[in-house]
DNA sequence: GTCTATACGTCGATAGAC
DNA sequence: GTCTATCGACGTATAGAC
């Protein structure tokens, strides 16, 4: 595939994207400026308008990629219609924490920087939201219907759960003293038994 | 007790708290200027600097504030030493919900701010949250040891518990479907089965 | 595609009058 | 205790040369 002459600039839209998520989840959105990035990018400030708008849009990219992101790998990933809600279940959490674990800059800017897009964006964002939040609220529905697991309330279960998988993020670090493996049977457990499933 | 004829030094300085709180919750400690707080505050923006020495010392004094309320709440309301695990986890719950809830503006720059802290503040306020998470981790170990509670891993517990209980903030609203009531008793279940509790 | 230069506003914080 | 005025720095975004 021929590149024009000089031209740099599918490199600079992929470094654009990576500095700006590394910039944004540290210092935060509001925090970091355009000059910042472009430093972080090696080139001028004025540059940067040529891969976005505004530095708002730029943050609903990074966000908006995201999300789309976990839908697709959720899709491609997606258990046949034949298995267990308990097996979707199982499923559902080893994805969640195998997705999100090493994302973890992208995770942290999509929680925290929601405030800072604009009304449309953010809706936008929160619809995708929502309709991942309804595949695990399909999947334990379903485990109700055929006894499988058992709650008090569902939705409240489904924000429930997610928040305690996502809050696996604020806490992991590789060097720690729990591997990968072992932090995902953990959650395991403790989502199944919350589900109130026998195993 | 008598107070200085024209000086209105008090009320500014809870106004001033008031409106930093709502103003960084809403829009973050990066975006939100010294001279928008004096707006809301019915000050100058100069004014502003008799009750703070700078922006960083006003963020810290309201995550160290909330701590320290947060730790005091607890041990007023701690229960003896002769309840049952199961009584004490409870008794945590819906404190912490409890605690929680009322103070969202509070609870959600405790978390999303973290970041904007001095090195040295964010030690301060991590010692704290350590010492909360303490005494969850110390009524899970208590529960575990006489066999009411049955946990794969006891400090993942923990903080998959807290972010579980911590995440309802960031959906409850009082106008909705559920009174505070209902979700006490819907987290309660979720953390009991979640402990392998039997009930 | 990237640069320099710049318009124009706002920032945190301070000085000094009242 | 609060005000006005102000400093120097930095913010986003654009214009136009190369």
């Amino acid at each position: 595939m021929a590149r024009k002459s000089g031209s740099n600039g599918e490199k600079t839209a992929k470094q654009l994207r990576e500095a700006a998520t590394a910039l944004f989840a540290k210092n935060g959105y509001a925090a970091v400026s355009m000059r910042q990035i472009a430093r972080e990018v090696g080139v001028q400030a004025g540059a940067l308008y040529l891969y976005t708008a505004d530095k708002q849009t730029l943050l609903f990219d990074l966000l908006d990629q995201h999300m789309q992101d976990l839908l697709q790998a959720w899709e491609e990933r997606a258990t046949p219609h034949s298995v267990t809600p308990m097996d979707k279940l199982e499923c559902f959490v080893r994805f969640h924490i195998r997705f999100h674990l090493p994302r973890g800059d992208e995770v942290f800017i999509s929680y925290m920087e929601l405030r800072n897009l604009t009304p449309e964006n953010f809706e936008v964002i929160q619809t995708s939201r929502r309709k991942y939040e309804s595949i695990l609220h399909d999947i334990l529905s379903d485990g109700e219907a055929d006894g499988t697991f058992k709650f008090v309330d569902t939705k409240v279960a489904t924000f429930a759960i997610i928040a305690m998988l996502t809050g696996l993020n604020t806490w992991y670090r590789d060097e720690g003293r729990l591997s990968l493996d072992m932090v995902e049977e953990i959650y395991l457990d403790l989502v199944m038994s919350a589900a109130g499933a026998k195993r």
